[in-house]
DNA sequence: GTATGTGCAAACTTTTTGCACTTCG
DNA sequence: CGAAGTGCAAAAAGTTTGCACATAC
């Protein structure tokens, strides 16, 4: 497992740092779309002594080598995933909870749409689907009630 | 022009109030899904005294009361915007822009996607597109074009 | 050994908050 | 007049930066 975030390292053109193998860690590890705190306390269990600044700079490198991707909800933190493929999420306003959706027939249905259907002035490298809504078993974790939804882009 | 916010604000049940209706006006003229800063920018060429503080505040009701959203990219600023219709986004994010999309016929085709599939433990409530891509003619990153309609700052 | 990465703390940016004052209805 | 809204300035929250020190290769 370590061995494989160590090879995406590598193959990313970076050196093989505790830290990056951590933050790598704690991004598979916590599957709820974590904020750049969330990681850190993941991390300083193990890890007491990283900094705060490390995980930001991590985090940007690791973004920018896309072994990693950012989501954005309407609250005013940075989310990360791990899930690097394209895919969907499913996301509600109330709980701030995001989960991964993956769905090839619909993919493949958009993608069809788009190969027929031209948008003047824009190539298009990628589409992905916000499917607003709320999730059954409603463990709001936050506590926070949100009166409106916004646009994750 | 003025008339018609005056009158979403006390549809709205809320007070008409010159900030009120300063932020309606700059964010219905600025088509560029504007940052609270640049919002404030424009708002002060015609009514300078008016506080940053007010125009969040500002901002949070009329997001509340949905007379206008958040869209959120993957920079640290909320964007705000006047459309409030389920709409699509082209997104460009080297140059940051963000276009609205309409599209009927695909609006038909994930409705009646999601019509027959179901997402088990997820209620839908809307389904938004993010259209990831370029912009065909990226010189237009800081100048305001007037005569082109087509681009948006 | 050298380029790259980390820790730390300070600075910066964006947004929120509290409270006296003002305005709308 | 009273409830609601605004201005201001301070502070919170989140993120970035600079630089000396440490580490990977």
């Amino acid at each position: 497992m370590t061995s494989d975030f160590r090879q995406m390292l590598i193959t990313a053109g970076l050196k093989v740092t505790p830290q990056r193998l951590a933050v790598l860690e704690a991004v598979h590890q916590l599957k709820t779309h974590p904020t750049a705190d969330q990681i850190v306390d993941y991390i300083r269990e193990f890890h007491p002594n990283i900094a705060i600044g490390t995980v930001y700079k991590v985090l940007d490198v690791l973004v920018e080598k896309m072994l990693l991707r950012k989501v954005k909800t309407e609250r005013d933190v940075m989310r990360f995933e791990a899930e690097t493929d394209t895919h969907h999420h499913l996301y509600c306003a109330e709980s701030d909870r995001i989960e991964d959706y993956h769905d090839e027939n619909l993919d493949n249905l958009i993608e069809n749409y788009f190969n027929e259907k031209n948008i003047p002035g824009f190539s298009i490298k990628e589409v992905k689907l916000q499917i607003i809504g709320t999730f059954d078993n409603q463990n709001n974790t936050t506590g926070k009630s949100l009166e409106n939804e916004s646009i994750i882009i």
